[in-house]
DNA sequence: CGCTAAACTAAACATTTGTTCAGTATCGCT
DNA sequence: AGCGATACTGAACAAATGTTTAGTTTAGCG
């Protein structure tokens, strides 16, 4: 990930309070109103940090009243509209992986039904990770990932893709170099696949790109 | 029910515009910038449309600049017959965080529907993740975390819980020693929170324990 | 016709709001 | 000690913005 470049306390504070207040609101709050949220006794307080925020790239400002604008849109939720209604759940297969040198097969055992704000509209599948390969990128073993079933284009610049294989499902790095499909863990432990376009039976195959991660935390 | 007053064309014109601004500029538009899209001459031609539009219930203001809120049409859940996966799915409220000093507050932002497989049919909230103290143990800033609404108990060993302070949400493990409520990050850098059970204003409020997390991957 | 509502123009006014300038204080680093 | 970054207080100002009051015009309707 590109390490976005870390926050102050208060820095972060304002930044946090931003995206509450404009997720509650659906608009921004005034420089005034962060500084009764903050305690300040000067709006300059506000508007140092504001440019700091600004300087760092997670927001951005216009002209005129309430004009701060997040950047960040790995928010997942960017919920700005959104009223929940019931056509708003699609069903999502949970696949299982069976996996045979000659032909491999994946069968769904049940569907979950998931809110399309999560599915973002796509058509996806549930894995669950079967290794360690990505540990270093926060996607652990037993990891369930919600995965859209298409095939990366070159636009896809280091997306991760979920991908079948002896040991079942897994994560990795897509990366395409001459004509071939490189898939890379983040662990070094975990040797590098490539896949050849002709390869008869590849020794993995990209069944989609990973949207999101799904993990239980309580045992 | 409630018929909805259909709109003058002006009325219909401005509404239309006020949703398309908020769509792109997230957030409203300023009367003025209503007025020269109409090409108006005086703000007040925009005061009066906005006048109908809020009697007839298509929008709310509050005080201060860019103060008009979309308000929702669509009845609320239409909880009408048989889509298949009614029965299966769960409405998770999203929640904001505002926290003072003397009174917490969370409000709900939409509703997600999760699969009751999920939620385990306990009664959920989803929260998003506002620090790093709980980064080894593989819990992000900005994950979402979806939150069983009620108090550990003394069996509950090890669990981790969510709970709502100054920074906003937090993750933490939950620890009970000599009649207190200890908060332990996984970063050593976070300090310990001890919440006294007779303090009238702790520094942090327990909501929850922590079920499962949920992570957007692909940005 | 006369009435009313909607749809404006025109001009002021009061707030809200963003910005800036001048200071003070603390901390880590050199 | 000196320096720069961060974190503020306090005060003032100008621009942006919401609101109001007074008047004109048009269209529909009894």
């Amino acid at each position: 990930m590109p390490e976005q470049s870390s926050l102050t306390e208060s820095q972060n504070k304002i930044f946090n309070f931003i995206t509450r207040y404009v997720a509650e609101h659906k608009r921004p709050p005034s420089v005034r109103e962060i500084q009764k949220q903050m305690k300040y006794k000067s709006t300059n307080a506000v508007a140092e940090v504001l440019d700091a925020l600004e300087k760092k790239g997670y927001i951005a400002r216009r002209s005129g009243a309430r004009s701060i604008e997040i950047l960040q849109q790995d928010d997942l939720m960017n919920f700005g509209f959104g009223s929940p209604a019931l056509d708003k759940v699609a069903p999502v297969p949970l696949m299982s992986v069976d996996w045979f040198a000659k032909g491999e097969k994946m069968k769904p055992i049940s569907n979950l039904y998931l809110d399309k704000m999560l599915t973002q509209n796509r058509e996806c599948m549930l894995l669950r990770v079967d290794d360690d390969g990505m540990e270093k990128s926060g996607i652990l073993k037993r990891d369930m990932v919600l995965v859209e079933k298409r095939e990366p284009s070159a636009s896809d610049k280091d997306v991760l893709v979920a991908a079948i294989c002896e040991d079942g499902a897994i994560v990795r790095s897509y990366r395409f170099i001459n004509e071939r499909v490189h898939l890379v863990a983040s662990s070094r432990s975990y040797s590098e696949r490539v896949i050849n376009p002709n390869e008869k039976f590849p020794e993995a195959l990209v069944v989609g790109v990973v949207l999101s991660l799904f993990r239980n935390i309580l045992r």
